[in-house]
DNA sequence: ATCCAGGAAA
DNA sequence: TTTCCTGGAT
């Protein structure tokens, strides 16, 4: 049977002889095809880019080995190797899921479908796990595959968002190659991730240059169309750094939404910190406001505005259950927001 | 300082 | 459609 992608003048497999010859083969999920562990890469790769996970990739897997050993993980150790990476709901997302197939199958399935209805596992990430552990034929869709295929086939907008999905999956399973599917799949997002990229491609270098509809008529910038933007709304929040000099003061976000699941700074009003102290045991004895920060979402833009009080110790423990004193040597190990924890350790006696 | 890349769930 | 985060480029 010929390759869907030979319709296309050889698409697939130019992708797959590109790959070959200037493709990444040296990246540590490469090198596996233990179902688990690419699992995880997929899992950590969704937004994030690989420079960014290789490391914790690396943490990760030194500290939970197995699926075995991450489902009997607590979900606050499992928070606290994610701590930098954002998206924290992949990361309790994660651990729900080893949980599942732990108390279930045992082992992760080669069927995209039936993976693709486990927690933070979609329809792009089943089929990569299908691809890369179990060298099954599935679409990958990811943001680097859309733009490839957003450019090559000046795929235009269609009426709906959700229309433009579904032709863009009929468009990367249309494309798929009878054989080679793992090179075919790992070129797709490397040529995406390194050559086709949003600003300045390499199309010199690129080998779907000669049937590329945007390199042919210079529309490289323009596609793949722009989203809707987004006004960025603005918000404020005060929080409170309680220390005695050896220990800070945190508390345990709910478990889901923003951070959910992470410790950080109490929030409470500058006004009402003595209140605050007293309430949790201490005597309120030094207070001064840090310089703002200021932390980017993708929907809003978040001030922070942290009042650093040195204070007494009085009672034994915080009375209530989401406060803890964490250690200040604990800081750099423990599962912190990004900027929390680039505030803690630049304090001086913390880092 | 601002813009932007990057999937899944609710 | 909106909600999740961080780091790198400009």
């Amino acid at each position: 049977m010929a390759d869907a992608g030979d319709c296309a003048h050889g698409f697939a497999s130019r992708v797959i002889a590109w790959q070959a010859a200037n493709g990444r083969h040296d990246l540590p999920w490469q090198k596996t095809r233990d179902p688990y562990r690419i699992w995880i890469s997929e899992i950590m790769l969704q937004q994030t880019q690989v420079q960014t996970v290789l490391p914790y990739y690396a943490r990760f897997l030194a500290c939970f080995p197995t699926l075995e050993a991450l489902a009997g993980a607590p979900l606050e150790r499992v928070l606290e190797l994610w701590s930098g990476l954002g998206y924290y709901a992949r990361a309790r997302h994660l651990h729900r899921c080893a949980q599942a197939v732990a108390a279930g199958a045992g082992k992760l399935s080669a069927d995209p479908e039936e993976n693709a209805r486990l927690p933070g596992v979609g329809r792009s990430t089943a089929a990569a796990i299908s691809v890369f552990a179990f060298g099954r034929r599935a679409a990958i869709l990811d943001g680097n595959v859309k733009r490839v295929l957003a450019r090559c086939f000046a795929a235009e907008s269609a009426a709906t968002a959700t229309q433009e999905e579904r032709r863009m999956w009929a468009l990367a399973e249309a494309l798929l190659p009878g054989s080679g599917i793992e090179s075919y799949s790992q070129g797709m997002m490397d040529l995406g991730a390194t050559v086709c990229t949003r600003h300045q491609p390499r199309c010199a270098v690129c080998p779907l240059h000669e049937i590329c509809i945007a390199c042919r008529d210079g529309r490289q910038a323009e596609l793949p169309r722009r989203r809707t933007k987004r006004p960025p709304a603005q918000r404020l929040t005060s929080m409170l750094l309680l220390t005695d000099g050896r220990r800070v003061l945190l508390e345990r976000r709910p478990p889901v939404g923003l951070w959910g699941g992470l410790l950080s700074l109490p929030e409470a009003s500058a006004d009402g910190a003595e209140v605050f102290a007293e309430r949790h045991g201490c005597r309120l004895l030094t207070s001064r406001a840090l310089a703002p920060i200021e932390h980017s979402f993708t929907h809003f833009r978040l001030t922070m505005q942290v009042l650093r009080c040195q204070v007494e110790v009085l009672g034994q423990q915080a009375n209530q259950a989401s406060l803890e004193w964490l250690p200040v040597d604990a800081v750099a190990a423990a599962a912190l927001p990004a900027p929390i924890k680039k505030l803690l350790l630049a304090l001086p006696g913390v880092g």
